[in-house]
DNA sequence: TGGGCCGGCGCG
DNA sequence: AAAGCGCGCCGGCCCA
């Protein structure tokens, strides 16, 4: 059963149940509390929820302690199915999928910093006049959407999928990751020296960026302060040095003999720490002990998740020991194991690369079919993930050109299926991954470039048009793998559920500030998904439920390729480690 | 002073 | 000859 949900006016809203396919099932019907409403129908019913925005109603239900199973989001799921029409960016609120769907002007959608004038929904402040959802429009739309899914392999998987990243999203933030302030504080002053006040320097940092002018002086002039944050500051140092080099990328740096060298790289790494992970951050980002990230579901045009705040998806490995679980709990991280060739391996049906990723160590599998040429270079296991990498970015140069090769000979539908997708990207057509997730179409301009028929290989013509067929080349591979994380995610997110204790039904609260039930409503000592970035998943639980958080995770996963591959050979192992702290994690 | 681009590097 | 995929965020730098 399916219930769409419209905010109202002061709190009140429309409810009208709906059958699979999106035709009305009963009269609407206005409720004066919307929250207690949903509320009552999880429990009674646990429908799937369509509603036009996860992202801006459910963390008020949250707030309200009420957790729902399954949703529908109907303007993730618009993005969706205009991409796949190559209408990729079209504006995708339900005002907007109402107009196309009569014709009518389609208006924009808000840029994602302006506040929405709160719906009324939940809205504090029943005086303010915020436009409602409008209960017709909903159901409209919602039907479009399942007629057109309905005519889509894989895309009703792929809609239920997004839609339950969306309600993990807003749950993660919730929740929060368990963060540690003070291990934080502690490998800050370890490493940078303490915290300084007024915008200065960590004393480490401005003891490395004297002594890299001073480093300098001897060709640049003994008064001439070298800023280490100025690239262009240094490649002009350097030049004096009589050592001109192209960038000051650290692996530029790392080739050429200079005292300033050393002391370049270590201030970078630090520097990086500081000015992005530092104590500037851990003010903003970390509060009552747990990291609340913002995180974009769908962000990523692959349909990996991005975030708008909090940098969540680039944390150091170094500040993982700040990743601590609650005393009596524990910290279940599981990691996918090469998750992109074995997708690629997958979707490709290539006999011979699924027999090798049927288990284990899958570059090591496939290690046999490139030789180990002994002394220096890389060993046979290198040399496969170099293959395969340059397989999947598009890359190929050196050594990777004859490695390319062995991969072509030994597993020719792997190959081909890349180089199909990098085909398709170079003439301008659209890619997708295996639930339909559909790559953007090239733009105006990039037509314009690559259509004035230069096919020497050379010049911006030629560039624009290997650019694309790597990036198509890619997306087939990536967004595949996040097609599977996130059935990987949702299948998780249902089974953890079944292992929390039963929740305490609080009856009859109409009130957002007392928690309103719900069938998966808030449980102390309940386990949470608090982490999930591309291919790892972090899951806090409490201590004697670990064991059964593992075999949750290894269910999901094989849920995940059922669903995707069926009954593909090809095996996607998660490394599961139980630990008191992230960076104990492997 | 604020916006936007760039170089560089963190993560996958 | 050189080049691989996807992001977010920071400081420097240029410009209005």
């Amino acid at each position: 059963m399916r219930i769409a949900a419209a905010a109202g006016p002061g709190g009140g809203g429309t409810l009208r149940t709906l059958a699979e396919d999106g035709t009305p099932a009963a009269p609407a019907r206005a409720v004066p509390d919307l929250v207690a409403a949903i509320a009552d129908q999880e429990r009674a019913a646990a429908p799937r929820w369509v509603w036009p925005s996860t992202a801006r109603l459910y963390p008020r239900l949250l707030d309200a302690g009420v957790r729902v199973a399954r949703c529908h989001d109907l303007e993730l799921v618009e993005s969706l199915l205009l991409g796949h029409a190559g209408r990729y960016g079209e504006p995708r609120s339900v005002a907007a999928a109402w107009a196309r769907l009569r014709g009518e002007p389609v208006p924009p959608d808000r840029p994602p910093d302006e506040p929405a004038p709160q719906p009324s929904l939940f809205d504090d402040d029943p005086e303010r006049d915020a436009p409602a959802d409008d209960i017709g429009r909903i159901v409209a739309v919602h039907a479009a959407q399942q007629r057109a899914i309905a005519g889509l392999d894989g895309f009703a998987l792929l809609a239920a999928a997004e839609s339950a990243g969306a309600l993990v999203a807003a749950e993660m933030r919730r929740d929060g990751l368990p963060w540690s302030a003070a291990e934080h504080d502690a490998l800050l002053t370890e490493l940078l020296g303490p915290r300084p006040t007024g915008g200065l320097r960590p004393r480490r940092l401005q003891d490395l960026a004297d002594r890299i002018s001073a480093a300098f002086a001897p060709s640049s002039g003994p008064h001439t302060h070298v800023n280490p944050d100025s690239p262009a500051q240094i490649l002009k140092a350097f030049a004096s040095a009589g050592l001109p080099i192209p960038s000051t990328r650290a692996h530029v740096l790392k080739r050429i003999d200079h005292p300033a060298v050393p002391l370049l790289l270590e201030y970078k790494e630090l520097s990086r720490l500081h000015t992005a992970h530092g104590w500037a951050w851990l003010d903003t980002w970390v509060s009552g002990g747990r990291l609340r990230p913002e995180y974009v579901v769908g962000g990523v045009v692959s349909g990996r998740w991005a975030t708008s705040g909090g940098g969540a998806l680039q944390i150091p490995r170094v500040l993982r020991r700040a990743v601590v679980a609650d005393p009596g709990w524990a910290l279940v991280v599981a990691d996918a194991a090469q998750l992109e060739p074995r997708v690629l391996a997958a979707l490709a049906g290539d006999r011979a690369f699924a027999d090798a990723a049927a288990h284990g160590d899958l570059y090591a599998a496939l290690s046999d079919a490139f030789h180990d040429d002994g002394a220096g270079g890389l060993d046979a296991r290198g040399k496969a993930k170099l293959a395969l990498l340059s397989a999947m970015y598009g890359g190929g140069t050196g050594e990777a050109v004859q490695l390319l090769a062995v991969l072509k000979r030994r597993f020719p539908d792997a190959f081909e299926y890349v180089e199909a997708a990098a085909r398709a990207g170079e003439n301008g057509r659209l890619v997708r991954s295996r639930l339909g997730r559909t790559c953007p179409p090239p733009s105006a301009g990039w037509r314009e470039l690559t259509s004035a028929g230069d096919d020497s290989g050379r010049g911006t013509a030629a560039q624009a048009l290997r650019s694309r067929g790597r990036f198509t080349r890619n997306f087939v591979v990536q967004a595949t793998a996040a097609d599977w994380a996130l059935a990987l995610l949702g299948s998780l997110r249902r089974r953890l559920t079944v292992l929390q204790p039963p929740p305490t039904a609080i009856q009859g609260s109409s009130s957002a500030r007392r928690p309103a039930g719900g069938t998966a409503s808030a449980a102390p000592g309940a386990p949470r998904l608090v982490f999930f970035q591309h291919d790892e998943v972090i899951v806090h639980t409490p201590a004697g439920l670990a064991a059964e958080v593992t075999a949750a995770v290894h269910a999901a996963a094989d849920e995940a390729r059922r669903l995707l591959f069926g009954d593909t050979p090809v095996a996607f192992p998660m490394e599961i480690a139980v630990v008191g702290r992230y960076a104990d994690a492997k």
